[in-house]
DNA sequence: TCCCGATTCAAACGCTTGTTTGACACGAGA
DNA sequence: TCTCGTGTCAAACAAGCGTTTGAATCGGGA
């Protein structure tokens, strides 16, 4: 019966799976999750995974799929801004909002981590992936950076680079952190250090904007 | 004997797992690597790697120490470049190589992937490549992005994050490959593509690093 | 009370991994 | 010619992996 009794622990042990998968697929990747990990952080026998979502592939994608629903109601998509705000407000928005998803330690923390994995380490899932969550995304950085310039200054292929310079920025601390904390040791991503990194990867960025929209080599 | 015999065809058995050995690790990482592969590219037996390495770690090391040197001569720390050039042509000459060494398909054309991956993807190896390859490189890119401001216009901090937005977007475009390829069919990194993405991010990071030399939010 | 479907569990399966083993081949030095 | 060190090889090993199995457990409806 899908009616809580009193054989489940509090929380149904389907439940329990997904969040531990959400947490060990984040930290070590689809491959190098095991499912043994996952069952014991789920205090769960071995075979649940099997028993209740078929295999490990499966599991995997809908840890995928409750990640994104938990992470589109935290991070909504318009941002939390009026429609007449301005562009740069709308990009500052939008790098504090990458930001935040991908250090969050909060609640379904592993959202942002589970997709920038996806993006360095593809699995299956990558083309449903693009389709629905990073695609509207990249279109929405777009045309934040699209509105940035004069219109007609920006080629159709530097939207894109430029988008793609942002985007890689973002996903560079956290990629990289073991390298980062080693070049930098006693640097710690508390809230107040995201704001920090937000805030200068938005300045840079238009910089870099202003810079491509002005033209020419200099 | 070490003297090349009869008996080995052409190349030393050594010779050919550290080359084999550095395709597999720069394609598949450290981990999903596997001994038996990496023996079969070389034409030598399963035993051959704890033979002649001691391990499949030991070998690791060997094969970015391998590519270490190799790299050094192909990409001199110099960049080539005369004692005069401007700070904008170091950082162009900078941003030229880290790509080229990243895409590179020629002779040992993985030692810029070797280091991207020990990035996201850190072994044992990460301290001692941490000091001898990647702070050098670093604290070179760091003095090129002073050397574009005014003197005392950048904290050392804006300097250090102006530094890893410059990496960020470079490493980028090779770790989401996947994913740039979904978002934009038909590119290929062939030299010419090369080119223009190293003047895209050269400009976008000179307009940035401008942008903050200028100070304040606008 | 008995039975049934849903769930959990320990144990085992088949496979791949890195590593070890012992036999074998071969050129050089005595 | 015999011996020895170096290198190669097929085969096996132990450990870890995802998955399967068949029995045990439990509540609710007949």
């Amino acid at each position: 019966m899908k009616t809580s009794t009193a054989a489940s622990s509090n929380t149904e042990t389907r439940d329990r799976l997904l969040e531990a998968g959400g947490e060990v697929f984040a930290e070590r990747g689809y491959r190098n999750a095991t499912v043994r990990e996952i069952c014991a952080r789920a205090r769960a026998n071995v075979a649940a995974v099997n028993y209740h979502f078929g295999d490990k592939e499966r599991l995997y994608e809908a840890v995928l799929r409750f990640a994104d629903r938990c992470s589109l109601e935290k991070y909504p998509l318009d941002l939390g801004l009026r429609r007449d705000a301005t562009p740069e407000d709308r990009l500052r928005a939008f790098v504090r909002s990458f930001l935040l998803r991908i250090f969050d330690e909060g609640q379904p923390a592993w959202h942002g981590k589970l997709m920038s994995r996806e993006m360095i380490e593809p699995t299956a899932a990558l083309d449903r992936i693009v389709d629905e969550v990073i695609r509207p995304r990249f279109e929405q950085l777009q045309s934040i950076v699209r509105d940035l310039a004069p219109p007609g200054r920006l080629s159709a292929e530097q939207v894109r680079t430029c988008a793609s310079s942002i985007v890689g920025q973002c996903l560079h601390y956290h990629h990289a952190q073991a390298v980062i904390a080693r070049l930098q040791p006693r640097l710690e991503y508390r809230p107040k250090e995201i704001e920090r990194l937000a805030e200068h990867v938005t300045a840079f960025s238009l910089g870099g904007i202003e810079r491509l929209a002005r033209g020419g080599r200099r």
